[in-house]
DNA sequence: TTTT
DNA sequence: TTTT
């Protein structure tokens, strides 16, 4: 189908280590289990409750599993961005079973660290979080930059040299 | 937990009709089935491929409920945002299943009609798309207004005073 | 216009204080001034270079503006979600100026605290975090339930009662 | 920074045909204007009420821009997803202005037509939509497979093997 | 002005 | 300037 958007977006803790595996074709495959929740008061009894969603998360890029063996552990809070994916499988009895999991491709997903840690050791190349930013390339040729839509517009500012002083 | 995100965005097109039953308690529910798909060129063979997702939607918004009754039919392109969930059942024999499934709940879901359909028959209480942005209530107080940030905001111009000349 | 989505969504943190005023209706307006950044590492040079981005943040939701009084201070790292919303002003020349601003409205934004803070000041009815999450009522009737779609489903199990034993 | 998310998710309709120019550089870029809008009925009065709000847009990938150049025109409707930029300029006077704008960049920004158009011409690696998920290579090695989570997940079945019978 |  |  042309025109549609598959997106997932989780912001949660690690219930526990990240397991990573090789796959045949040599690729690597994570697997985190990250949990929601929410906080209401019963309107009813007036009492505080919580419920949290677990959900099972695979990630294919390889650039992101580096970070995850690296840094990322259980408790980790992170930002997830991916796509909903149900797949078939069969179980012990030969019963087919439908899971459904939050999947990030390369170019496809994104993570983000939401705590401190990170950065801790020599990675000389990652700095601590968002790792999904740091592709490669500058991020920009951002300026559109001219003064009016349609205008001039210039030479192509790139980032970091335009916006450290903005007056608000 | 605190400090936790769990949004699910879809755009693509119902497979069916939706289906709307009525709870004990009165509420209403619809499930509705959606379909997002991606196409991509196969690196090997050249070919294209295509493959398509379904999505269990479940919608617990009466008033979302009030607008698919009324408009949204097998085919029709949604926006939809909600949360998910993974609940567990038994099967006939017994064993615990989990489905996994996109919840809609008021002031916790969105739902825009991406197609010109809706609008057609007479309601006037609903103009053919973006229900949830129609909760009631001026969607604004809007102005921040004011020049500088930290300085005097202006009273409140409220919606629609302000934006139909911008220059671009 | 039917159709249409207008949705930002920030992770960063706070360059100062919010800043809160009250309007001559009588409702509050804070405003945060947020920073988000990129690195990369630029393929010229080989060095590692940053972007930093502010945003203006716009808050009409009490409910919100309650919570920013008592949690949110300079650094805090928090996730917001709003609308974008670009009003006209006049400088003090006279002349017609734009400032494009992240609004956030009650039941039409969302903000998450995700730094360990807040909860600190006996704050019964706010646990440290996802004030959103918080607006009242039950957060579901949740339990679609049931096995098939369109099967009979369940009369709501209600948060809280069903995925604390999810297997992986 | 580390850890931060700067994302706008804009769905609504073009006001005027793009505007596409070739920088320096060889590099092309594109310039929408997009409107969203909302509806909502005044308390005070009873009356319906509409705010239209306009987006400045800013592509600086050329494959959107291909895109762009064969199938988006006046009137289209598009899900949008870039970041929020603003820039600084001087006007003719010298003074200096800044500007807001939503940027698409390569794999940071997606495009997805939301009307039927497109896929008309003899567009052969363009089937009329989501040009975004159309960037090389399958979208997954999908298959994380395997039963349980930790437990041997399978060879990858890749995408288009598995989705199209799902019972609900 | 933040943060790493 | 769009769209309904």
């Amino acid at each position: 189908m042309s025109g549609s958007v598959n997106k997932v977006i989780l912001v949660g803790n690690l219930g526990r280590d990240p397991e990573i595996r090789t796959m045949q074709n040599g690729g690597k495959v994570a697997n985190l289990s990250i949990a929601t929740s929410e906080n209401w008061r019963d309107r009813q009894t007036g009492e505080r409750r919580e419920k949290t969603e677990w959900h099972r998360v695979v990630v294919f890029d390889d650039r992101l599993i580096d970070v995850i063996e690296r840094y990322v552990k259980k408790g980790a809070k992170l930002y997830l961005e991916g796509q909903l994916q149900t797949r078939k499988w069969s179980d012990q009895s030969g019963q087919e079973r439908y899971s459904t999991e939050v999947v990030l491709q390369r170019y496809r997903g994104e993570m983000t660290m939401l705590d401190g840690r990170g950065g801790g050791g020599g990675g000389d190349d990652f700095a601590g979080g968002n790792y999904e930013r740091d592709y490669g390339g500058a991020p920009s040729g951002g300026g559109s930059s001219g003064g009016g839509f349609g205008g001039g517009n210039a030479p192509a500012p790139g980032p970091g040299d335009l916006d450290d002083d903005i007056p608000f």
